[in-house]
DNA sequence: GTGGTCTAGACCACG
DNA sequence: GTGGTCTAGACCACA
């Protein structure tokens, strides 16, 4: 699993460090219970501060998305409970993105389609290519 | 419409205020070619910083969803352009909301629904309930 | 309100300033809505680093006891929610505590009167005096 | 008596290990005068470095809940003395269990019920529940 | 002015 | 070796 940052990007380091665990779990290239890179290792790899690994991961452990062992440093959760409060945010991301595209006249039909393409591709190990992400 | 903001949301004022707004455009709360209020009596109505507004507007003017019209405000635009650039955007917000989804065990089905729903709830005028969405 | 951090204790400052501003709210000397001094000034006044305060108000924000509010800084949150978690780890503390003091001899009728004590003294605005407590 | 190790909590496992040992003296699983398992038997019972079951009987000897004979190994103490030291600790422990309670608006009555309620649980020799301790 | 982010470098607790 | 804590100092976003 590759993990690429973006320092160019407005989107803080920790944050792209957190979406891009998440979508490698989502993935499948790391599997769950195995072990994440440890925090000094990924950070020397990365070339960026010790403490904003820390933090990414320290907000992917709040989220349940992984758990921080004592002995085996960070390792993907086999489970990830808090369903509801997830669902809630979840609604509301999607809830946004559904207003710009209705904004921008896509149908219901198009936005369908391509939530299910981002499925899907969440889901297969197909790397992330170029995205005009500015935020 | 009713803007509504939390000044304890970890989201900036200005993004807040951003989302406001698209939301009530989608849901044709405020109708294509409408004004929306003036800078001065938002800024005045909600209590923020008259920057605060000015920047949101801004933003969604950068966007396309709005115009500057010098003598009549700021106007919902009759038409939004750049679809490209949106659809990357709009690609990589789904693609982690659906790698979020794929990590909780949400199925494609409900996944589909959900957007499904929200993409509804979008468009229709219906007010958005408590969310628990810090970010 | 007296803030005193020991740094010759063996409990992390961040931890301690927890405790001092708990106490501080339950014995009312910082009233509900009120405003938390700022991180920078309280780290100044206190001569520690200000992420070491900053990491303190995070834990208690998290815990619900204060807010961040993007404009007023930190404040004593009006209502804290979320009592189920929080009843299980007090219990697990008393239970803790209990066991320590059924060790000691101490009766359950000692014990609840030292408990009882303690709960007036958390809500009357008395000074803590010295207390030997290493960890 | 079974004892169980959380390698995912928060709480170092020499702390957790203590506090077990603890819970079962106090519930009379380990009688006054009898032994505890050896430190390399617990270690390999448990799966755990020999240090670490070392530190916690070390603990437990210093604050006077056992003792460590030569030949016998560790024995559970026959009285516990130094009852001043850990009555400090002991207030300052429920004065801040205490505080928590008073912001989250608990009664004295209820904190007292609770109290009472650990203290017969600590007493009795009824398993420990699984409770959300993160600390 | 506020808090948020990031860096660099240090020491310690844990296992 | 791991993560946790703390420091000092920097820049930026926000209002």
């Amino acid at each position: 699993m590759i993990i690429e940052i973006e320092t160019l990007s407005k989107a803080p380091i920790y944050e792209q460090l957190r979406e891009q665990v998440l979508l490698g779990i989502a993935s499948k290239k790391i599997a769950r219970g195995e072990a994440l890179p440890s925090v000094r290792r990924l950070a020397a790899d990365l070339g960026i501060n010790l403490h904003t690994v820390n933090k990414a991961y320290a907000i992917l452990c709040e989220e349940g998305y992984i758990v921080m062992d004592r002995r085996k440093g960070a390792l993907v959760a086999q489970t990830v409970g808090g369903g509801e409060e997830f669902k809630g945010k979840l609604a509301y991301q999607l809830r946004l993105s559904a207003a710009e595209a209705v904004c921008r006249n896509i149908s219901e039909n198009e936005f369908k389609r391509i939530c299910v393409d981002c499925y899907r591709n969440a889901q297969s190990e197909s790397e992330i290519g170029e995205m005009s992400c500015q935020k």
